[in-house]
DNA sequence: GTTTTTTCGATAGCAAAACTATCATGTTTT
DNA sequence: AAAACATGATAGTTTTGCTATCGAAAAAAC
């Protein structure tokens, strides 16, 4: 399968478009690579310079700070996800079968999936587990949100919510329920590689039971709302 | 209702036991409530001395760094959850009462409760749910797991999902549940003050609508394993 | 009740992080 | 050919994160 993206981050997030110069698509590319190596905390604009042979200051000609940078990241993450969901879920009526298919693709199991973004689709699922939350858990949060930064991430989950509302239309909390999978396809995978004592999800892509979880956790709680489940 | 503290954070987690000396205890108590204003970012030490009139070098005598502080105030979080769980269940006897009890003290409906240690618990409950992520996605997260230092959170995490299998000794993914249930006992209600796309939960501590959610979840989910409901 | 240890204040200093500024040079655009 | 723009090169600032040293005061041990 094969996805052609129109559909480009924020103007208002990067200084100036990483995508329309060679400097800003390694900055791009190899930052991501970086950032997954080494983690958030320890990534910095001088770090990236030195790795990709150019000056701190280029950098920050396109990206005001790292914060910035990860929001980059994980907008072409949310956007990829949300752009799989589009897709896979176009020849689909059931909506059962609808939310079994979006819950595979959450769970990394579309990750094969060729998007010509030429960015590290691995990377970019390891950054997504370990540093998304510290995208919003900051005390600039609601000015962040102003800018409409976290869009692509209410948008993914906005939508998910009303697939949830098709399945069981008398269910109060599909917002809910909706960011509470998604962040649990991140979280419990992480908990299965560092602290597994938090899960049941085994170690090393247990992809399967992970899906399990969360059909079961979705429609445990979906069919509870449907009149003769 | 009063609960007494024998329980002490692990000792390898300060330098010394800030509960030994005045000065310790002001840090703590101050740091707390100058975290929970500005946030874990923007927290440093030099601002803490400056707040309580004492030097950096004194704090850095008491923790080695602001992350251990940090995942000092959590240790407090978590051993006053589940002390609070375990007073409160003591008297119960039906697994789902004993449930149900619990989602209201992990929802913070508890929180009136004097426990002693003379800490802000608004201020407390406002810095498990804008930072706690951040003390376990780190990449030094094994070594610190190491150490036992997530123990607090892993035994209170286990007690739940005892208390989930109890009720449903079929069920599967019980720690996975436990650990969603308390993830997003912090997560929600912080949604619905910055993200409210995220959520169906109400600003301004909508408590009652948290419970629900958490409630109508961990139900469904068990009793779609126990045979006959 | 005075040694001895411990604690804290006070000051200093350092390396890294997180930027900002300036200017020259090369490269496109018009 | 001129104007506009992108990058390199260099420098400098403030804040953070942390360590070292030393003397005074307070607490503990003898």
């Amino acid at each position: 399968m094969n996805l052609r993206f129109t559909i480009r981050p924020n103007e208002k997030l990067a200084l100036r478009d990483p995508e329309s110069s060679d400097l800003g698509r390694k900055i791009v590319r190899q930052g991501l690579m970086l950032m997954h190596k080494i983690g958030y905390e320890h990534f910095t604009f001088r770090k990236l310079a030195t790795e990709i042979d150019t000056k701190e200051a280029s950098i920050y000609r396109y990206f005001e700070n790292k914060h910035r940078f990860l929001l980059y990241l994980l907008t072409w993450h949310w956007n990829i996800l949300e752009y799989t969901v589009i897709v896979s879920l176009r020849n689909l009526d059931d909506p059962a079968e609808k939310i079994r298919t979006l819950i595979r693709i959450v769970a990394n199991d579309f990750s094969d999936w060729d998007d010509e973004t030429g960015l590290d689709r691995n990377a970019l699922h390891g950054i997504a587990m370990a540093e998304s939350s510290k995208v919003y858990l900051i005390k600039e949060v609601d000015e962040v949100n102003r800018e409409q930064l976290f869009k692509p991430y209410k948008d993914l989950c906005g939508r998910i919510a009303g697939l949830f509302s098709e399945y069981a239309p008398g269910y109060p909390f599909s917002r809910s329920l909706s960011s509470t999978m998604l962040e649990m396809s991140q979280l419990q995978p992480y908990f299965a590689q560092h602290l597994p004592a938090l899960t049941d999800i085994g170690k090393d892509g247990d992809y399967e039971k992970l899906i399990r979880f969360l059909e079961n956790l979705v429609f445990s709680v979906l069919d509870n709302h449907i009149p003769g489940k």
